[in-house]
DNA sequence: TCATTGCGGACACATAGCATCCGATTTAAA
DNA sequence: TTTAAATCGGATGCTATGTGTCCGCAATGA
């Protein structure tokens, strides 16, 4: 199982938007462009992005995207979902109900097997939703001095 | 994402396994025909499961294979972990070194999108590691009555 | 009006998972 | 000693999913 690299995407474009002044937008070209990413594929991200409520698109000449919510309450995990879609990792066969010895009765309640890996998705889910995109810009502006910062206020001005 | 569905057939299998008196060894068919499953593919993840230390397999006639470890000591992480492979599912592509606005200097110490991702890893794996055979087995048990356990005993007594 | 931008579908390609088959090897039983 | 049963490993084909591109349409501001 792996994760899809388009998870990755959606979060760094994440980051970025969140760096976008209130009121404006940043293009797919832009946001690619900043990462070093193919325009068109990333463009299908932000839309699963915006289809899942993440972002937010605006149409139009100097249109783009921005965040439908403060970083502060967007997790990685809404990324993630956003991306890889909503439903569980783990599908239950339901392969105890095959086979010669199955019982009569079917009776079935909740599989053992199934439950025990939904809910080591919900711990899953849980710690990757109590990262938000305000923690990741916080600790990805750690790493950058302040010639990086003033290089990266400038980009983003000029991509406005 | 998606987990691969062998994972559901090799728990399964453990399962079964740990149903087989000690000493015993049941073949790669008869736990294919056990849950109704197709023979050649059941065996390769067997073969799986043998080569990550979690069943071991006995060559020759009246062969086939065995728990490693008791079943209270093999848990559904152990089963996963040699079905899907040891690596994390999330990979840092290094996005963020990418694209115009990369620092000069690399500073690179570990990025903070994949380190959430592992952490949650981490939970899942823990959620998962503290689920074993033996859990599994006790609550597959309690859905049958004595007469479905008794029936599951003859074709185990027949298969050996 | 026109250039810019997102939206959605269609398309091609690569990779991974699913499933089967076969020969080689090992081993217990006949 | 021979034979049958069983795993092991590789080769093969098929399918599903992810990756990446392209194009026409709709919307919107200059
Ligand atoms: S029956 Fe196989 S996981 Fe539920
Ligand atoms: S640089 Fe993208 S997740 Fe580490």
């Amino acid at each position: 199982m792996k994760i899809s690299e388009g998870v990755e995407w959606a979060a760094h474009a994440c980051a970025l938007l969140a760096a976008v002044p209130e009121g404006g937008a940043l293009s797919a070209g832009a946001i690619a462009a900043f990462n070093d990413l193919p325009k068109a594929y990333m463009a299908k991200h932000l839309q699963a992005l915006a289809k899942a409520g993440v972002v937010v698109s605006v149409r139009g000449a100097q249109g783009g995207y921005r965040l439908a919510r403060p970083p502060a309450e967007i997790s990685l995990w809404d990324v993630r979902r956003a991306i890889e879609g909503p439903g569980p990792d783990f599908h239950c066969a339901n392969i105890r109900l095959k086979g010669p010895c199955v019982a009569p009765k079917p009776s079935s309640g909740p599989c053992a097997i199934a439950h025990a890996f939904w809910e080591a998705e919900r711990a899953y889910q849980a710690a990757l939703g109590s990262m938000t995109i305000a923690d990741v810009v916080v600790q990805a502006a750690r790493e950058q001095d302040a010639e990086g910062l003033s290089r990266i206020a400038a980009w983003l001005r000029a991509a406005l």
